[in-house]
DNA sequence: GATATCTATATCGGCTTGATATATGACGGG
DNA sequence: CCCGTCATATATCAAGCCGATATAGATATC
C-alpha cells in the first residue's frame, strides 16, 4: 500500500490539508501504526489531484502560505476501497530499543536503564493518545473502538513486561567499573 | 541508527556474509524488530570495510559467486558500542493491518475476516521463530531471553485480542449484499 | 525429467526520509 | 518588552533505502 492510498483513506473522514494529514500521522488516528514525511505527503496529494481522486481548494490565509484543502472524490473513494481490498503487507517494525536489548551485554548499565525508562515513557504517551482518541466523537464507530483496544492491550503488555522484567536486562549490562573492558573485549591485569 | 551500525552489531556474534545477515533479519535474532534489503546491506558492508570496522575474506565456492565473509575488528566493535550508546530513536511501525481495521466500515466482511486470519497466522509464525531462537545456545544470555520474552508477551496479547474481539470488527464491516452501496457511498432505492 | 527453491552477490530506478528554507503569529520567561 | 521557541503551512533536495531484477549452478520436490 503506497502513501497515496493512505492519504486517500484519511480523506474519507473529511477534507484536510497536507499539514493536517502529517499531524494525524503523529498524534491522531494513525499515530503508532503509520507515518510519512512532508516530502512524501505533498507529492502524493499532487498526484492524487492529477488522477482525479481528490479535489484541491486553496484557502487564503494572512501571513502564512495558502492552505490547500483536499477532499476525496467519489472516484477516489471507490479506488481507495478497491486498493485496500487488494491485500495487505505484513507489519513492518523497526525497533532500535529491541536492538539495544539484544546487545545489552555490551552496553553500560546506566545506558540500558535510561533506554528502558525512555521506552516506557513513549508507550505511556501512546496510551494517552489512545485515551484522547476514545473521547473523539468519531470513535462511536465499532471498528475504531476495536483499533483503540488493540493498541491498548499491546502497549500494556509491553509496559507490564518492561516493569516486571527490567532487572533481567540491567543485570546483563556492563557494570559501571568495567566499561573499558567491554569496549576492548579484553580483560587487562 | 543506520544499517551499517546494525550490521556491525550482528557481527559481534561472529563472522557472516551479506546473505547470512539478510537471513538473520528475516528468520533469526532480528526478525520482527528490524529488516533491510540487499540494496542496503551490501553497500553497508563495503563501507564498513573501507572504514576499517570490518575485515573481508573471500571464500571460494564452486558454481556460486565467492562468499565474502565479514568479521568485526576491535575498532569496529568499539565504534558499534559507542554508536548504540549515543541514543535510540522511538519505534517505527507500519501496519497495513491496523489501517485496514480503521477502515473496516468500508470493506467487505469477507476481506476483513481474511485479513484477521492472515494477521493471526503471521503472529503465530513469529512466535514459532521465537521458540526456535530460545533453543539456540546463544540464548543462554539473559538479555536474549529478555528479548524473546518481550516479543512473546506482545504477540500473545495481540493474538488474544484478535481472537476474542474479532466479532466487533466483522460486525462493523460491509455485509455481502451491500457492497455496491459502500463503494458509491450512496444508497439507491 | 521438469519445476521450484536455495545459495550468493550485485545493480538500479524510484520512492522516502530528514533537514532545511521561508514567512508570520502566538506564547511565555527573564 | 524583547527574544527564543513553538505552531502553522508549503516546498525542495541530497542522501539513503526498498523492491525488483539479473545471474547461475546446486539442491530439493513432484
Amino acid at each position: 500500500m503506497d502513501i497515496k492510498t493512505v492519504c486517500a483513506g484519511l480523506l474519507t473522514f473529511g477534507e484536510a490539508s497536507g499539514y493536517e494529514i502529517k499531524k494525524l500521522f503523529e498524534d491522531g488516528t494513525f499515530s503508532g501504526v503509520y507515518d510519512a514525511s512532508f516530502g512524501s505527503i505533498y507529492p502524493a496529494l499532487t498526484r492524487l489531484a492529477e488522477e482525479g481522486h481528490v479535489l484541491c481548494r486553496a484557502e487564503e490565509q494572512q501571513g502564512r502560505p495558502d492552505k490547500k484543502v483536499y477532499s476525496l472524490t467519489p472516484k477516489g473513494r471507490a479506488h481507495f476501497i478497491a486498493e485496500l481490498s487488494r491485500g495487505i503487507q505484513p507489519d513492518k517494525v523497526r525497533s532500535e530499543f529491541a536492538i539495544a536489548t539484544i546487545f545489552a551485554h555490551l552496553l553500560p548499565r546506566a545506558v540500558i536503564a535510561a533506554y528502558i525508562d525512555q521506552q516506557i515513557e513513549e508507550h505511556r504517551a501512546a496510551l494517552a493518545r489512545l485515551d484522547l482518541a476514545e473521547c473523539d466523537p468519531s470513535s462511536a464507530m465499532t471498528n475504531l473502538r476495536f483499533a483503540i483496544g488493540f493498541g491498548r492491550v499491546q502497549l500494556n503488555a509491553a509496559i507490564d513486561y518492561l516493569e516486571s522484567h527490567r532487572g533481567m536486562l540491567e543485570a546483563s549490562a556492563v557494570p559501571p567499573d568495567d566499561e573499558a573492558v567491554a569496549v576492548s573485549g579484553v580483560k587487562h591485569a
